[in-house]
DNA sequence: GTTATCACG
DNA sequence: ACGTACGTGATAACA
């Protein structure tokens, strides 16, 4: 039997506009609703395999199905103007992409839905409705299943309703789902019902009786269940209610008989047509173009403007030929080049004109000549250079004992800047979404411009492309930079900034692999015994590190009181396991047995597995992942050894110098509160830190209106967590979660913090106000995060935003600061000819590993450079302390 | 591949 | 009336 999938488009893509995050094209158009649309279409597509697909919208005209109803529909919300200005991009994809729909003045889409239902089953066709509305419940038959679509935390989840599933929910038959509504009435769809009659009694009726006419031609002795009499006042309320449930039947009742011009057949699964490749590269769907199988139409690859470039390929093999190259190189105002991971190929742009350039093409197996002698002139500081992740790079040449001179541009770094919630910077990518056309497939430059070569001749191919784009790109973003007030802030700390991590992910930290290993062997052994009284208590052995099993031990076989929460059970997280730890003896052991497990598994062992053959530890620092301007660091991940609690900041006693050796650690004293007192202006809290001691105590101090050496452990407490949460974007309720007090409290503590620092209220007001108007927020040094969330519909999606809003700048400036710090300290290391060199940062803190006999120097350095980087109406104070290993650098 | 948890600033 | 802190990454379980 063939099967015909008919998607309700209304429903669809309202779901998919409420639940995914605003997103918009390089120039601004909304695009979240139809992607949505079209990730839900594949996966049904891919569920159902149909042999017909169609869909249905409704036609939003003066003149509805029911004129005589004038209050129709009269609830119901105007469609948000983002949402609006999508619906002609999805009708152009569905026409592009040779998806039959359906639109009907007059008839709403439900009407349409079940028009197609019934003539696919009258012509012999199984069909599928696709919706998020359960309306069509109505329409289930043995020929007919409804999908469900329900999009829920940015994840889609799919029901099939089929009169099985349907009976086993609701105890009736579908097509009875009509004599529901015409009972209990539907506000959203204005069906007024039966008054007073709602959804459990409606239910209970129509599990007896089914239809309406049954159940009035039973009146007056009705029972709402088996041998259960119906309250009197029902029987009144039915009789009174008869000729609105009866109009309210025939509202309800989806129309079958549209004069729709419709054959299932005509509805076969075409292949798409050939507007949709370029349609798709106009919306920056790249995923998608792979994944709906598109491809450019033969031999009409658009001329792209921005980008026109003629550019000559040449093979170069031999010495003179490259001599040549390098002289013409040294003379050029820049090129742009790409280097295969491992050095074994390079290919380099040089413009020779306005749209023309050069390109030459290096392989290490090819080449007659001084390879190495070639790459050390061509790496030096006599050419300039602009490449693609260029700290990458750089680490690479560095590995390989050549310089990293002459580095001018990074068009990964300078793409990030411009939009640092892209996620992701690959050439390909970039390629696309700035000048709508593609780069030759398939990608070995797929991640990064070191991440992966597949096939090597494939990898040549695409080589010249991928270098010729950098150049392409040079030019656009470093005009984009320089618009935006961005050029300052990527001169003076991005581009430096990649030698700076280079040279420190090179570096490593040492670590000490025997003492490791014995803390792990330690840590298996207290694992053990908490397990075993785990298990003691519980009376079975069951996996500890399964939240889902611990849920069912605790609150499920031992019935302990459960917090809510989570969507696959029981909660167990250390919040509402915190509570019951001193009550219940299991949950102190689990919260044990977890805090052990969490040591060896992720610190002790991962850390082990890490450690290079000269035994240090090098992790990569990501420069263009987070959305605050923060580095991140992975593989493994430095910025998050533990520290807070004994047990766990053993682990930082691992990490030593090399022998004569001391680390130096140096941080910065409250930098993000302070740059709150600077960034708002608020006199009280620039006093807070002009005049010296805790800060938090001196919040305390005047929140409460007590002299400092009054403020108790509590306020300074309360201070504290009212500090964090107004850099953070703070709600009462959260604050309440945070200290444990009502939610009335925490609003009094903030309205105490707010009448202490009028400053810090006014900067937060108009932080989300200017961000809401211009749509996006930035730093002192205009680091730029675009926040669409704030026009979201969604109340959730538009408060994160806000609460960005006021973060980022805070967050970001920090950054900001702190890698303006990293490039002065380095220079000046260098400067000084110390032997000492960075190896970590920890967003505001660095670390120096250097000779013991320069360590108060290098302290005093680095206190000095973090200190001076920047200029504040606060002090900025950074203070360092060394020791034989991280812990004691700690101070 | 996604989810829950927990480590850091 | 919504459901709640901001920014990350690694691990183990489970589908």
């Amino acid at each position: 039997m063939k099967k015909l999938m008919v998607i309700d488009g209304n429903s669809i893509i309202n779901r998919a506009y409420y639940g995914i995050r605003p997103l918009t094209t390089r120039d601004g158009l909304y695009t979240h609703a139809v992607f949505g649309f079209l990730t839900t279409l594949l996966r049904l597509e891919g569920e159902e395999r149909p042999d017909a697909v169609c869909v249905t919208f409704d036609v939003h005209a003066p003149t509805f199905r029911h004129t005589a109803d004038a209050a129709y529909k009269a609830t119901r919300k105007p469609m948000p103007e983002e949402l609006r200005m999508q619906m002609p991009v999805l009708k152009e994809v569905l026409d592009a992409l040779n998806i039959p729909r359906y639109e009907l003045a007059g008839w709403e889409a439900d009407d349409l839905l079940g028009t197609i239902s019934r003539r696919c089953e009258a012509d012999g066709w199984e069909c599928v409705v696709v919706t998020g509305d359960k309306d069509s419940l109505q329409l289930i038959t043995g020929h007919t299943k409804v999908k469900l679509v329900s999009t829920r935390m940015g994840q889609t989840t799919t029901k099939d309703m089929t009169p099985e599933t349907f009976r086993e929910q609701y105890g009736f038959d579908p097509i009875h789902m009509i004599d529901l509504k015409a009972l209990m009435g539907d506000s959203s769809d204005n069906i007024p019902g039966v008054p007073g009659i709602g959804e459990k009694t409606a239910t209970g009726l129509v599990q007896m009786y089914g239809s309406i006419d049954h159940l009035y031609a039973n009146m007056p002795e009705v029972v709402t269940a088996p041998e259960t009499p119906a309250k009197p006042n029902v029987v009144k309320k039915l009789a009174e209610g008869e000729e609105s449930a009866r109009h309210s039947h025939w509202l309800a009742t989806i129309a079958t008989d549209a004069p729709l011009a419709f054959r299932p057949e005509d509805n076969l699964v075409q292949k798409p047509g050939e507007a949709a490749y370029p349609l798709f590269l106009k919306l920056e769907f790249t995923k998608l173009i792979e994944k709906f199988g598109l491809k450019p139409e033969e031999g009409t690859a658009a001329e792209p403007k921005e980008a026109a470039l003629t550019v000559t390929v040449e093979q170069v093999t031999d010495q003179a030929k490259a001599d040549e190259l390098l002289a013409l190189w040294r003379g050029a105002d820049h090129v742009s080049l790409l280097a295969l991971p491992d050095l074994t190929g390079v290919s380099v742009v040089c413009r020779t004109g306005a749209h023309a350039a050069v390109t030459a093409e290096l392989f290490f197996e090819k080449f007659q000549g001084d390879w190495n002698g070639l790459l050390k002139a061509l790496f030096s500081g006599g050419i300039k250079k602009v490449s693609h992740n260029v700290k990458d790079l750089m680490r690479t040449l560095l590995e390989n004992g050549l310089s990293v001179g002459g580095f001018v541009f990074d068009t990964a770094l300078a793409a990030y800047l411009l939009d640092a919630t892209a996620g992701s910077y690959d050439l390909g990518r970039l390629f696309v979404s700035y000048y709508k056309e593609e780069l030759p497939k398939p990608l070995f430059l797929e991640r990064d411009a070191f991440s992966m070569l597949g096939d090597a001749a494939q990898a040549e191919a695409a080589f010249d492309s991928y270098a010729a784009a950098v150049e392409a790109l040079y030019g656009t973003l470093s005009e984009k930079l320089k618009a935006r007030n961005m050029w300052e802030l990527y001169q003076t700390a991005e581009l430096p900034l990649c030698a700076v991590l280079a040279e420190m992910e090179l570096a490593g930290c040492r670590v000490d692999a025997r003492a490791l290993a014995d803390f792990g062997g330690a840590l298996a052994t207290r694992i053990a015994e908490q397990e075993k009284a785990v298990y003691d208590m519980a009376g079975e052995t069951f996996n500890i590190n399964s939240p889902k099993q611990l849920g069912e031990i605790l609150f499920g076989k031992l019935g302990l009181p459960h917090g809510k929460k989570t969507k696959t059970g029981w909660s167990t997280n250390a919040d509402v396991l915190e509570k019951l730890r001193y009550e219940y003896p299991i949950v102190n052991a689990v919260l044990e047995y977890r805090q052990f497990a969490k040591l060896k598994s992720t610190y002790a062992d991962g850390l082990l597995k890490a450690i290079d053959p000269d035994g240090r530890v090098r992790t990569s620092f990501q420069m263009t992942v987070t959305a605050t301007g923060r580095l991140s660091s992975t593989e493994p991940n430095l910025q998050n050894i533990p520290t807070r609690t004994d047990l766990g900041s053993e682990i930082r006693r691992m990490f030593v110098p090399d022998p004569g050796c001391v680390l130096v650690d140096a941080d910065y004293s409250q930098i993000e509160l302070r740059l709150l007192a600077h960034i708002s202006g608020d006199e009280a809290m620039r006093r807070a830190f002009t005049s010296g001691g805790d800060i938090h105590t001196a919040t305390a101090a005047q929140v409460f209106h007590v002299a400092p050496e009054n403020v108790t452990q509590e306020m300074r407490r309360s201070a504290k967590a009212v500090n964090f949460g107004i850099v953070y974007g703070i709600s009462a309720f959260s604050l309440s979660q945070d200290i444990g007090v009502s939610v009335a409290e925490a609003k009094a503590y903030m309205e105490a913090y707010f009448a202490t620092f009028p400053g810090v209220r006014r900067y937060m007001e108009a932080v989300v106000e200017k961000a809401r108007e211009t749509g996006f927020v930035e730093t002192i040094l205009h680091r730029r995060r675009d926040l669409p969330e704030l026009k979201s519909s969604n109340f959730n999606m538009r408060s994160f935003g806000e609460r960005v809003a006021l973060n980022m700048p805070i967050q970001g400036t920090a950054a900001d600061v702190m890698k303006l710090a990293m490039v002065a300290v380095w220079k000046r290391l260098k400067a000084e000819k110390l032997q000492a060199r960075l190896v970590l940062q920890v967003h505001d803190e660095l670390i120096v590993e250097c000779p013991e006999a320069e360590a108060e120097q290098a302290a005093r350095l680095l206190e000095e450079e973090m200190e001076r980087v920047a200029t504040l109406s606060v002090p900025l104070t950074a203070e360092a302390h060394w020791g034989r290993n991280w812990l004691e650098a700690k101070g």
